[in-house]
DNA sequence: ATTATGACCGAAG
DNA sequence: GCTTCGGCCATAA
């Protein structure tokens, strides 16, 4: 199958409950090693474009549940202040563009 | 086949 | 807090 990472990566982060959060690099030490939090990224990025999904089905990932190891959010597509009032209407509080509290919204896999 | 790019990470200054 | 840098990975060109 051709998206087998988006596949991979839908399926865990379907597990991430509403208000809780993941990160690339936890999703990558899951799924392979740490260094593939990068290729997720990506992966997750053109999935939203649907540059290589299948147009007959585009699986829906809820991104904005996943964000940096750092503390600050990540990257949205459809833009940055949008993945930001995601996480904030699922209760998640952001101050100065970082998660507060960072651990307690952390979904453990 | 080779090179460049990016929704990353961790260590270092 | 910051910036920079090296590292690995999948995909596009």
């Amino acid at each position: 199958m051709k998206n087998s990472i988006i596949d991979k990566i839908h399926h865990l982060v379907s597990q991430v409950p509403k208000g809780k959060i993941t990160t690339y690099g936890a999703l990558a030490r899951k799924l392979r090693n740490k260094f593939y939090a990068r290729a997720i990224g990506q992966a997750l990025g053109r999935n939203e474009n649907n540059y290589y999904s299948n147009k007959q089905k585009i699986k829906k990932i809820p991104c904005h549940r996943v964000v940096k190891q750092d503390g600050r959010i990540g990257g949205y597509n459809v833009g940055f202040a949008k993945k930001k009032r995601l996480l904030q209407a699922e209760g998640i509080t952001i101050k100065k563009d970082m998660i507060q509290n960072f651990s307690s919204f952390l979904h453990l896999f």
